[in-house]
DNA sequence: ACGTGCCACTGACACGTGTAACTAGCCCGT
DNA sequence: ACGGGCTAGTTACACGTGTCAGTGGCACGT
């Protein structure tokens, strides 16, 4: 998109593409009367004979329209623009964001996802005014900036909505509190009776996001008790599981919440393995509520976290368009409960 | 994008979004030299005193360029247009499109996802030709025809690429050959000294792309043997595992390949809790070598699958949007090699 | 005085589309 | 004969941008 080349090129294939202009001269009339069919203006009447001539050399002639020329004209388009990140999500992640892109369309918005790898937040936000969006769903990647707000909003986006662990000024946020996972694990641990609480925190990068405030909410939760939280490091592979198995025993702790899942029947395993009983000596709560998980011996306590529909967030995004005026307001995304299984 | 609206609606926070002729009017020059101070044209020598009131003008407005206009006056635009599945992918392929998508990035493409969902293949056909894109990569979806590839090779498109189990005429086609990886399952399973050998086939919708040619090339394997193959329907659940489980005596087979290493586990367990001795009694190979399997008591035996690197996928869209006019050559994907562990 | 060349910039057109405003032709009532 | 209204269109403009061709103004050589 950046350095338009100096000259047209030439259509390989020899023909130029049509435009309307080529179909009205076909069909022995105006390029007015062309529009008028194709898009089937109800306020001009054409004759059926006219209609079908101009239909017949669209056809003929394979006419496509031009989207940009046709969304230049209007001077707006239904272009939902969705930053991209690159982040290894999970699957309940990437379930709900197909959903949400699906129902996007339905209410027939053109979804395009745009990356911007390495961009800084107000020049990320440039980028994506270019395209002059009516909305813009921010992910988290780009931690979007009053300032980039702005200067969405100038572009003409009608709704800026981001999704992230916390609130942006000027636009409807949605939060996903991954504080609340952390929260009610680790209390639930504590009301087990455990007391020296293990939070992972996934060396991964892109991870942070979630991770940060996980911890912060095991925090949360034993503040007031005599529990404590400790940050255990460590990189989804067999080798970073079985280097913290090893020193468990002086780490002296009787529980963890292993931030999901996948890392918690890791860590599950490499415990196992280095001879630690699951979970008499240590309780192992994961998160996501994975079918794996329910098939490992012990059982694998989780926290499940239903997350709001794809489709019900399509259908705030049609609203903020519909009606910008409204006063942006923050909305909690997630609730989590948890679910008690064997490692608990 | 259908049907635009009758009038002009109004910006909601008063002021119009600037254009560069507004530039120009603060700036006190005409609008081609804000064009070319913008742009950096090289060929125009433009003072440096101009050079920065026209930057300063177009900072106090906040003026961002629109997308639409530039293309539509370039004729042209460099943006690569990926229709998107709803297919519940596995972490492979969605590791690979990230891979892929950040990589064009890189090549200065705009990558733009557009879902069709319920859509013919020439109606989608014609619904991605009018964002005049630059290439099409069609991951599979939607099964594009020769008709369709013709529709966007007039409105525009220098290249065609689809990804898939099969080629498709006039395209560039990668194939991923899934074929070969319940052959190399299946051939490993009657060297080991299996006899009747089950596949299970996925329930679950938007698999079938992928189930039916791995279960071509299970029968492949078993051809000219003395081994035979049962296809073994399979939903993702516990429930449906464990009926499975229940009739397996019944069914006589001594070994499974198993889609993949997610239903290779879930069926594991099944076939455990039933009293069956894996692998004594019956083997199980999965595919794909996630971490999880490993975990597993006994370890899971898997189709260890290298897919193409996303990076040299985009590298051949590049070259084919640069030479439009190369011959489309049908390409392999993916190798397949299977990885033993306990489970077979 | 005058042509030449350079500098710094401007005027005008094209891209493809949608639509408001206008018109030519016809029928009809008075 | 003439205005009015309907039908079936057409003409003309606007959207925002990039760029070719042109144009004053100035210095300079003769």
């Amino acid at each position: 998109m950046s350095q338009p080349t100096e000259h047209t090129p030439e259509r390989p294939s020899g023909r130029a593409v049509p435009t309307s202009a080529d179909v009205a001269r076909l069909a022995g009339v105006s390029r007015a009367t062309v529009s008028y069919v194709l898009n089937n203006t109800s306020a001009v009447r054409i004759s059926e004979p006219t209609r079908r001539r101009v239909r017949e050399a669209a056809e003929e002639l394979g006419y496509v329209p031009h989207a940009a020329a046709r969304s230049l004209r209007a001077g707006h388009s239904r272009m939902v623009l969705l930053p991209t990140s690159h982040v290894p999500v999970g699957p309940l992640y990437s379930q709900f964001f197909n959903e949400f892109q699906w129902a996007l369309r339905r209410l027939d918005y053109t979804v395009v996802q745009y990356g911007s790898v390495g961009l800084e937040a107000e020049e990320a936000a440039r980028a994506w005014a270019e395209l002059r969006p009516v909305a813009v769903v921010s992910l988290g990647e780009v931690q979007l900036t009053g300032q980039g707000v702005e200067i969405l909003k100038r572009s003409g986006a009608r709704a800026v909505i981001t999704l992230g662990t916390q609130g942006v000024e000027g636009t409807h946020a949605l939060v996903m509190d991954q504080g609340r996972v952390g929260e009610v694990a680790t209390a639930h641990l504590v009301e087990s009776g455990r007391r020296r609480i293990g939070v992972v925190i996934p060396e991964e990068p892109g991870l942070a996001m979630f991770s940060g405030p996980r911890l912060e909410g095991a925090r949360r939760a034993a503040r007031g008790t005599d529990a404590t939280v400790v940050p255990l490091p460590l990189r989804y592979d067999e080798e970073s599981a079985n280097e913290l198995a090893a020193r468990w025993r002086e780490l002296g702790l009787d529980a963890v919440f292993a931030y999901n899942d996948e890392y918690a029947m890791l860590l599950m395993r490499a415990l196992q393995d280095a001879g630690l009983a699951v979970p008499e000596e240590v309780a192992v709560v994961g998160a996501d509520d994975l079918l794996l998980g329910r098939l490992l011996r012990p059982r694998l306590s989780t926290v499940r976290i239903d997350m709001v529909l794809g489709r019900e967030l399509a259908e705030l995004v049609d609203r903020a368009v519909r009606e910008p005026e409204a006063p942006p307001r923050t909305r909690s995304l997630l609730a989590s409960q948890v679910v008690r299984r064997e490692s608990s």
